[in-house]
DNA sequence: TACTCGTGAGCAATCGATTTCTCCCCGTGA
DNA sequence: TCACGGGGAGAAATCGATTGCTCACGAGTA
């Protein structure tokens, strides 16, 4: 490996003086610039970045922590970080964290020892991760989910809204037992989107009944099984409202193996798009999220965070649309179903 | 940020016999040692990866650079690379490459600028690239795609017989004019099972024409508009083979646009299985790969050729598996398009 | 002419860990 | 008793780039 002392050498100068050329910190003569120029073009030389980081106290590395790398929701949040990073001279590494606490720490530990120059992290849910990245004076940015107990700059969607116009859709459609499949109880999302969920009960007069809940993992099987024993139970639900896409999936394969017929037995609305939603039969009806502005949301805040450390943290929360498809739209609605007061009037696509 | 040199003052030892301590690479006294481990703990003091690497002139971290993190294909991959990783001690950070040779080449200029331990890489096409790792000593695995002209570590899956098998059974099912839908021309998996589409075709007797070839991008919207394409040709075809999965759901989307039945008026199969494939309706029949096994294996050579960088390259080859599902089966064969000597048996679903 | 100031270049310190070198001490064998 | 050997600890060199400090030189000013 060539090192700035074989440029030196070559180029007949000090090291301190290809140091200078090379990074433009202070005035070089024109001619011993011209050399050093020429003599890094001939030995291919390139900076050791370890190196650098050392001398300088950081790099130009943002580590993006992400919950699941086989949800297509995380993996779009990171197009948008990307191009943002770029801009602003840093590459982005990813990690997966997995939805697994002690990997997610082991990146963390790794994104500290290697001293990167700030983090993205969606988080598992321990805040204590968190801490440990702001006591080390690490610029965090928190995307997707809410850590508690820690002023952190975080970048959300409306989870209540969302929720609560997925399950206000729903009603419209003439859907009376609404079930909610929701994520883990330590996850922020989980949470909010339950909330709207009951709120959406709430406001059309109807309780939310915890026997209609359940709380899975954010991922597939969680799903089916929640709904096998959704449908198992006394009195099965005629809709569900599912807190995530991958959950969706495996909720909506659960009905396919169980032939209940979506949209006519039991409606389904996700939160997150899928791709591929459209490929989908019946086509699934989603809140849908504008994760690549998430993505550039949360790496704006991070540029201003390294920028400026000691600016007050603050939050964007960004909005969800709900996309009609067919998942949710009864050709026939059963009319023995119907309550005084509903519309029922159908809810456009788009 | 606590330093060796914290820990050395707090424990009355010097640096020397911190690090001895920590690395455990000479024996140090018990009654020094516990004082060392009592004020590593007391002060939280984490070692300074960069300052280690630098010294040590090697580091943990491995990079992953793939070509689209937007494919499920790839992240699939990373799995099986992690767990091996782990085992190994070593943290593995992922690029997005994008199909986009300037960014893949921004990433491996990072790669060795932060002189990580190792690169496995799926190129998307330019040579140049593999042989700067190779040429600064970097130990590099291909996956996936065959790099051309350079030797180096290679996890590939059978792509002419995974593609020969797949169009086999388009032909067993009597389907007639089959296309192809593949790849960029740079990149070796396109060609490969391009060449097992047209060896398939020769095997049956029948001449692979050109008029029913598509290079493509590898992408959703390459698929969609190579379909277009072969719909509004003079002779469309009866069916297709689409070599890869984004593709694949392109093309899908194009016939369902266009009101072509799948599979009656034209059967498909793709290349690479798409997560949810069972979900979309028809459901889509697939060459599936082992995804989890190839991330494995080019994790297991890489581990090999960072341990003995002279040994010989190798090159491992997996093999596929043809997943028959609802899109290339006709419930009626036409049969004034049988040929003799065509048994049509079903395939059987596994 | 003598002094000041600014520019530009090199020397050397620095970042923090690892590792070689050196030295001391103690035990053992002649 | 003395020489030798080995274990263990600290001092110092090292990795490669950056940067504060110093110095030389030339231009400008009194």
């Amino acid at each position: 490996m060539t090192t700035i002392y074989d440029v030196a050498r070559k180029a007949e100068v000090s090291a301190s003086t290809v140091s200078r050329v090379l990074n433009g910190h202070s005035s070089v003569d024109p001619d011993l610039a011209a050399r050093v120029r020429q003599a890094v073009l001939d030995l291919d030389y390139r900076p050791n970045a370890v190196a650098r980081s050392l001398r300088r106290q950081r790099t130009s590395l943002w580590a993006v922590i992400i919950s699941d790398i086989g949800n297509p929701f995380f993996t779009a949040l990171v197009r948008g970080i990307e191009d943002v990073a770029q801009e602003a001279g840093f590459s982005v590494v990813l990690c997966n964290g997995d939805e697994d606490p002690d990997k997610e720490s082991r990146y963390v530990t790794a994104a500290l020892a290697e001293r990167m120059a700030g983090v993205i992290i969606s988080p598992s849910g321990r805040p204590a991760l968190i801490n440990r990245l702001t006591e080390a004076g690490m610029p965090v940015v928190a995307i997707d989910r809410q850590p508690r107990g820690v002023a952190v700059d975080t970048v959300l969607v409306d989870n209540v809204h969302g929720a609560e116009t997925a399950t206000a859709h729903l009603l419209d459609g003439g859907y009376r037992r609404i079930a909610c499949i929701t994520g883990p109880r330590r996850i922020s999302t989980a949470l909010q989107r339950l909330r709207g969920y009951q709120q959406a009960l709430r406001s059309a007069g109807r309780t939310a009944t915890e026997e209609l809940v359940r709380f899975a993992d954010f991922r597939e099987r969680g799903g089916y099984r929640s709904m096998v024993s959704l449908l198992d139970a006394a009195e099965p639900p005629d809709a569900v409202f599912v807190a995530n896409n991958l959950m969706t999936v495996g909720a909506v394969q659960c009905l396919v193996d169980r032939g209940v017929a979506v949209p006519d037995r039991c409606g389904v609305v996700g939160f997150d798009d899928i791709p591929w939603a459209h490929l989908v039969r019946p086509s699934l009806s989603t809140v849908a999220q504008p994760t690549y502005d998430l993505g550039r949301a949360a790496a704006s805040l991070l540029t201003e965070r390294i920028a400026h450390p000691a600016k007050a943290p603050s939050t964007v929360t960004l909005r969800t649309a709900l996309r009609v498809r067919e998942s949710s739209i009864r050709a026939r609605p059963e009319p023995g179903d119907r309550l005084a007061g509903d519309r029922g009037e159908p809810a456009r696509v788009h």
